[in-house]
DNA sequence: TAGATTGTTAATCGATTAACAATC
DNA sequence: TAGATTGTTAATCGATTAACAATC
């Protein structure tokens, strides 16, 4: 009996453990691992079992006591609670050096996310093409945004620029940004966004290497 | 009177923030403002106030009551408590789109880390330059991290190499890792490690997203 | 059946928020 | 002095861990 759980509150940390287990669960069963209990899936992940076991009750009843988890339902179940049995499609504003490196990141695509335009100002990389996918002026992003159901905007432009960027991107449509420059970005309630703030895990390291060395 | 804390827990909350706080601050800075309150660089940055002072009280005493915090003062301690008011020698390992985008990344240097090798096995990247900073081949990494005092490594190669990479940095006396491989890297205790999983970000919005559309 | 392992409830731990005395 | 704002203690909230009944 599967229940669905929509009172149950479910935590950041849980759902930023969730494409953890999704990720191993896919190797472990290109490993040929058909039944995995929570006890294994926490020694590979770095996860106590009963942080899986909770994690996964927010959701529902996805194993079998006394057995385990059956690897490719349980992938399949937590791909459905992630959304990532369905394409989203992505467009990257600003081609410096990361929105590059993340216009080659090939492994989105096989994740389901699908990069369908890229946006810069800059008249030299605009009609240009990395991988396949054309770069386009920023002035045409409501009706590629539209034209192309893009639904993610991911910003990598220079910090002074995010905020009218992300306003750019709202307006033509967008639902959810995925922010790496290392400003707060306002967004409507409505609004989903992520700040991958590279920054803080070097900081982080140099706090601790400067207390221990 | 500045007090020692050394007896407080230091939250990995907290020091997530710090930088936060040291980027925003030196904005400030730059903007002109001399001092500044809890309240004002709260909004700023989108904490609560009393977080703010919570947070830099496990450290110490910066501010001045009925008065604030002085910019310049705060900068300084925060730097010095994050040591970032040193230099710290870093080296990439793997030249891919990521490695690449990273050995680009000027701000590194501006934060105090230093970029001083970028290693790959590629015997065609081997000899080349990216700005200024030599590409070696792995097996000479002992010999380049003794050299340059070499202190965090930066993993960015394909993830089935992520640990014995780790290994050869650790035996050639590296002390911090950036790991940019989504996956877990085994690493003795006096190691201090930080993973940049970037496959979470767009899961998380997936997940956001399907719920909400 | 006996052993294994889940799903869940209760207990603990940790982090954030609220309140306020201290003091500039 | 009165108003403002810090630093800290207490209260609340949330997340993790422990324990165990259910059951395969």
């Amino acid at each position: 009996m599967k229940e669905n759980k929509q009172h149950v509150v479910i935590s950041k940390a849980t759902i930023d453990r969730l494409p953890l287990y999704y990720r191993t669960l896919k190797l472990s069963q290109e490993e040929g691992v058909a039944i995995i209990s929570s006890e294994e899936l926490g020694r590979r992940i770095g996860v106590t079992p009963e942080q899986i076991r909770k994690d996964l009750s927010a959701f529902g009843e996805f194993g079998k006591k006394g057995v385990g988890y059956y690897v490719s339902e349980l992938i399949r179940n937590i791909g459905e609670i992630l959304g990532l049995n369905r394409q989203w499609n992505i467009a990257i504003v600003g081609v410096g050096h990361l929105g590059w490196a993340l216009a080659n990141y090939a492994n989105f695509a096989s994740q389901g996310f699908q990069l369908q335009a890229i946006f810069d100002v800059d008249a030299n990389k605009v009609g240009k093409y990395i991988n396949d996918v054309e770069i386009f002026d920023c002035d045409r992003m409501p009706e590629i945004v539209a034209e192309r159901d893009i639904q993610i905007g991911i910003i990598t432009v220079p910090a002074e620029y995010a905020q009218s960027v992300a306003n750019k991107l709202i307006k033509s449509g967008i639902k959810g940004i995925w922010n790496f420059t290392p400003v707060k970005i306002d967004v409507p309630e409505r609004l989903h966004i992520v700040n991958e703030d590279l920054s803080v895990g070097l900081s982080s390291l140099s706090f601790h290497l400067s207390r221990s060395l």
